[in-house]
DNA sequence: TTCATTTACTTGAAGCTTCAACTAAAACAA
DNA sequence: TTGTTTTAGTTGAAGCTTCAAGTAAATGAA
């Protein structure tokens, strides 16, 4: 039973700062989606994932990943997408075990009108606070941090 | 209706990068932690402020500020946490409406057994994928991101 | 002093997420 | 071919978080 490392000064300031983060950021940004179009960010993003996809449709899977989530909460959610018309199922032509999910055509125009609003956010809440080598260095670190806790996430795939 | 400013490469990267180690390091650390006590990552973030805290006690308030939670999810928390022997609600003295949540001994062997294992996780799913300087970095930026978010946040007093 | 406002917190309900269990099809193995 | 395992997804229940509404004490204003 040896004593375990515990965390320097910089360790635990980069630590504490990303559970922070991790609190803050999505409910601010929740908090701006509610009030623009009562949905959540978790929403927002599956609408973007499939706005950005081919066809505008993905299967399941692929959208759970890409929406780093289990496929029972993505299941979940595209039900209550679908009851709002923004996402609709449809079975894959040649495997019969995947469903897809395809955005709508009302889908589509929600993202549309969501996004700039979104973006604003987004730069508001973090980008605007960091200067250009803080974003370039952000994105490299937070892209190691992705590679240890899923070392083929879908955002590494392009790298 | 001007256009917004879109997203360039590396503001793309950062972002999708954060949201994504926003997912999936609270579930790798709950994971761990469900496991080694039954508990969440919120749970042993309460107990291990009020273990750090002077007296092992802290009025909700504080602590909800040191968990960045809300008051509600905290008082609801907190009645799970009084429920399993490792919280006590106390009056405060000077005043009335002040509810202080106390650390029990058993709440106290309960992080204290925990932590080894807790920080192993930590260092295992982030701080090993970095390198000092990177970590100095990560410390750095995500300071600034969390003053934008709340500009007196307890992590950025003692700075 | 009295009344209005603010602060600190709690509560119950509604909605969201996780978990375990389940179905069904595809891939694999004997 | 037949049985086994793996993959893909769904579902309901339990637990967690948020939201709106409420209580009660402290502060501030007239």
């Amino acid at each position: 039973m040896t004593e375990p490392r515990w965390l320097n000064a910089d360790e635990r300031r980069a630590w504490l700062a990303l559970l922070s983060i991790n609190t803050l950021l999505p409910a601010a940004l929740d908090t701006q989606l509610q009030a623009a179009g009562k949905l959540s960010l978790f929403d927002y993003n599956v609408l973007a994932m499939l706005s950005e996809a081919d066809g505008r449709f993905l299967p399941m899977s692929e959208l759970a990943a890409r929406t780093s989530a289990s496929l029972s909460r993505l299941s979940h959610v595209v039900t209550k997408l679908q009851r709002r018309g923004w996402v609709e199922r449809e079975a894959h032509p040649g495997d019969a075990r995947v469903t897809v999910a395809h955005l709508t055509e009302s889908g589509m125009d929600t993202i549309v009108s969501l996004a700039p609003g979104h973006v604003d956010a987004v730069r508001a809440l973090m980008l605007d606070a960091m200067t250009d080598d803080d974003v370039a260095d952000l994105a490299r670190i937070a892209e190691k941090i992705v590679a240890r806790l899923d070392d083929d996430h879908w955002i590494l795939r392009e790298r």
